[in-house]
DNA sequence: GGACCTACCTTGCGTCGCAAGGTACCGTGT
DNA sequence: ACACGGTACCTTGCGACGCAAGGTAGGTCC
């Protein structure tokens, strides 16, 4: 059945990223590595360009481009209107979601 | 980009199933009524019948035939030790897995 | 025997994570 | 000048899985 967290990060994944741009504007690379120190969600190239090109379709993220000081220009990536929404209300239904699993799983943890 | 929880589920809905047979043995029409109380987890048919499939095809999963006092026959659904353990593996996993996004999204709670 | 409920399962489609492969810019060393 | 390695972007092809819709059949009631 694959790895575990695989299936965990579907519709989380996308959440996490638009809350590392919440706090600067930041660019593909850089996300992927930060994402790969959190063992939990750690997801390579070919997760996250695509993924970065979707909510940009979305109209969630808006993106410019940047040189760098060193290498080869960057796309910035920053949270819209429309994705800053998206995001709040994300967080409502991630608390509602969790309890939820929790409720049913049972993590061990008196209720 | 869909429904929200509908990624959520991903990953998530095979463990609550298996949580679900655990307490006691369970058919498939009885799963997804009682999925269907559960606003976050509510799945149909087309989703459960697979999913348990799948779950007794991975050894997690074992099934036997009873009769019904009225109505066609049921597949009940008990938790083999392969499942059992994979359950518990997953229980720590999920612990874990919350605290990271808990931690990026921000629930607003004071960490 | 017709209508309806219950219970099972399958087909086809779309989404998305992911490994692998590809392009291009830049700095450094020779 | 040229090769090499690091950085940064993106695409292709595949597989897994949620899901709506469609299909079969047993049981009960009138």
């Amino acid at each position: 059945m694959g790895e575990l967290s695989t299936g965990l990060r579907r519709g989380t994944l996308e959440f996490c990223v638009l809350a590392m741009v919440e706090v600067e504007d930041r660019y593909g690379n850089e996300i992927v590595r930060r994402l790969g120190d959190e063992p939990n969600l750690a997801a390579g190239e070919g997760t996250i360009y695509p993924l970065l090109s979707r909510l940009r379709r979305s109209g969630w993220l808006e993106s410019k481009w940047v040189e760098s000081p060193s290498g080869p220009p960057r796309r910035y990536y920053g949270l819209t209107a429309a994705g800053r929404s998206a995001l709040e209300h994300f967080r409502s239904e991630w608390v509602s979601f969790r309890q939820t699993v929790d409720r049913l799983v049972g993590t061990g943890e008196t209720a």
